[in-house]
DNA sequence: CAATAACCAAGCAATTTAGTCGGAATTAAC
DNA sequence: GTTAATTCCGACTAAATTGCTTGGTTATTG
């Protein structure tokens, strides 16, 4: 499970909006940028990707910025990134269409699939709401 | 969870040692890389760091070659994937020993935590033994 | 019309990946 | 003790991927 740099700053981006959903105005490039620490024309790339993936909706011109298509409680971490980082598991044996035509391959077949639905059971379930309203790991409040 | 070629190589010629383990006698690298279909100077780096790790052992000269170290049942997968292809899950905010510094970071540990857990559990119960004995997929019987 | 923003296409340096090349050291068999 | 088979070792390299940057164009608001 390898997140790069470009899967996770789409999903900082996305808890960005998240986080400002409840107010009804878009959020600006700058802003995502600044406050999730994001270099400004990488994240220019991402939040294209996004808004073909159709995830999250833009305003252009002055004033302009994203907003998220659909609800916080509607967008999966595992959408995010499948479209960034592409599928969760990639190795020959699952991901060709043929299946595994080698027999070895095939020893190692059932393990790959427990841990691709697993791990996609977890991710695809976490929607940016849950996020939002959890406890975080490390802070302590006094 | 992205496995490379390195990591499939591996586990394969690990697969294969453990196939071959009730002969009393050593697999050379050859017979690996034929059975198993990697490129012979590539399969050499990768059982040297294997050996290295101290996962198989190898008897040097003619009529020389590999064998495991321990029992198929003592060696998981996630042993050599570890080894081949680092840890399973590598984020910033996972791998640092910090923790996570970012405030909007720690949104997303507890999630990452629990992806990585669940993942280990899976590979590193999951023994060379297991997969030896165990159906394999796409298999029918008649 | 000027400022502000999203959109778009390319390019690019560094790193990683997936190997290859050439040889040295070791062992068994003859 | 020479030869053939084999592991060991270090360096090299071509191609792909990653993580951006550059330089614009187009749309919207005031």
């Amino acid at each position: 499970m390898k997140i790069s740099a470009k899967g996770e700053y789409a999903l900082r981006a996305v808890l960005q909006l998240a986080l400002d959903h409840h107010r009804q105005e878009v959020t600006s490039m700058q802003e995502i940028a600044q406050s999730q620490e994001i270099p400004l024309k990488f994240l220019e790339q991402i939040l294209l990707t996004l808004k073909k993936a159709g995830l999250v909706g833009s305003k252009r011109g002055n004033a302009g910025g994203y907003y998220l298509a659909k609800g916080p409680d509607q967008i999966t971490v595992g959408e995010v990134l499948r479209i960034t980082d592409g599928p969760v598991m990639t190795l020959a044996c699952i991901s060709s269409p043929m299946g595994c035509e080698r027999q070895t391959r095939c020893f190692f077949h059932p393990l790959w699939q427990e841990v691709n639905s697993t791990v996609e059971g977890i991710i695809f379930s976490t929607t940016f709401a849950d996020l939002c309203g959890r406890p975080r790991g490390y802070m302590y409040y006094i």
